[in-house]
DNA sequence: AGTGAAAGTACAGCTGA
DNA sequence: TCAGCTGTACTTTCACT
């Protein structure tokens, strides 16, 4: 199931449902080339395969009223496997934190945070970050305004290595 | 159109797509409590007036064949608004970049960058970003593994503040 | 509620190993 | 020959007025 190889139009299907998601299936049929039902089939197998994990509507955060995202980067005292685990658990029940990536080099996490204002952040930072054991430094960054934010992966880029490739 | 309110349905129907974008109309509006075409109505509106931005199918970038996921810290020689600008164009002409957010502090640009694999991305390290003209120190992060990465807001947390103000 | 379109199913034909 | 994918025909469900 994870090594299934794609063809051409698999790919092409996962290009046009990263770019629209909400596309009816006779639309993207037409797009890649083929009728409905093998198309709806193609998607039916790439979601159990795992390439498709998921649909989700792109919301305005802004909009909402989160009106401050913000990059913190986490470094710990201790980076045993288990204090490792254990702090990217603490990161998965936080709500205002979206993403926990763990790094290489001098911080060991990057975590981006959005919340409804300043203080919001301040109360999540003072409150829960800097208390949480074994968190040794944080240093945050304020999203100042995004430039770009591009979902998932450059379909071109794989398209072009596999026709170098052959 | 921005500043329409939201009630308390509306907010419902934003966390029901952003957790699963591909719902039906039916299913949506069983879940938040309404019939069918009201439902459908609320959410062309809610795409109208911004609110949802669009709808992405999540794919899986490792099974894609981009192994490797780098955040790079980017400071530039001059932070002139013309010079930011120039910058914040060339990310978005680079398919790599998949997210150029501009910050406070001491660096100016994080960018978050997918490649197919280590090879590829010092190709455009070197070959792209290094030679940009302005770009005066660019300190990159791997990304060891991800442990959290949920996409959009926190409903609850927005829930949670707007019923503590009344 | 009602119409028209899309999703999903079953089956038969084609293509390549 | 056989496996796998495709397309046509049909039913059910949904979108939309």
């Amino acid at each position: 199931m994870a090594g299934t190889r794609l063809d051409p139009i698999d790919r092409k299907i996962l290009a046009e449902l990263q770019a629209d998601g909400r596309m009816t299936n006779v639309e993207l049929a037409r797009r890649v080339g083929i009728s409905a039902p093998p198309c709806l089939r193609r998607v039916r197998t790439l979601e159990e395969s795992g390439y498709i994990k998921g649909y989700h509507a792109e919301v305005d955060a802004r909009e909402l009223g989160f009106e401050v995202q913000v990059f913190a980067m986490v470094g710990l005292a201790s980076q045993a496997e288990a204090d490792l685990t254990a702090f990217e658990n603490r990161c998965r029940a936080w709500p205002l934190v979206r993403e926990c990536h763990m790094l290489n080099g001098e911080v060991d996490f990057i975590l981006k945070c959005a919340a409804p204002d300043l203080s919001g952040f301040q109360k999540f930072l003072t409150g829960e970050l800097l208390t949480t054991p074994n968190v040794a430094s944080v240093k945050t960054s304020l999203v100042i305004r995004c430039a770009k934010d591009d979902p998932g992966v450059p379909f071109d880029v794989l398209e072009a290595r596999l026709s170098a490739a052959g």
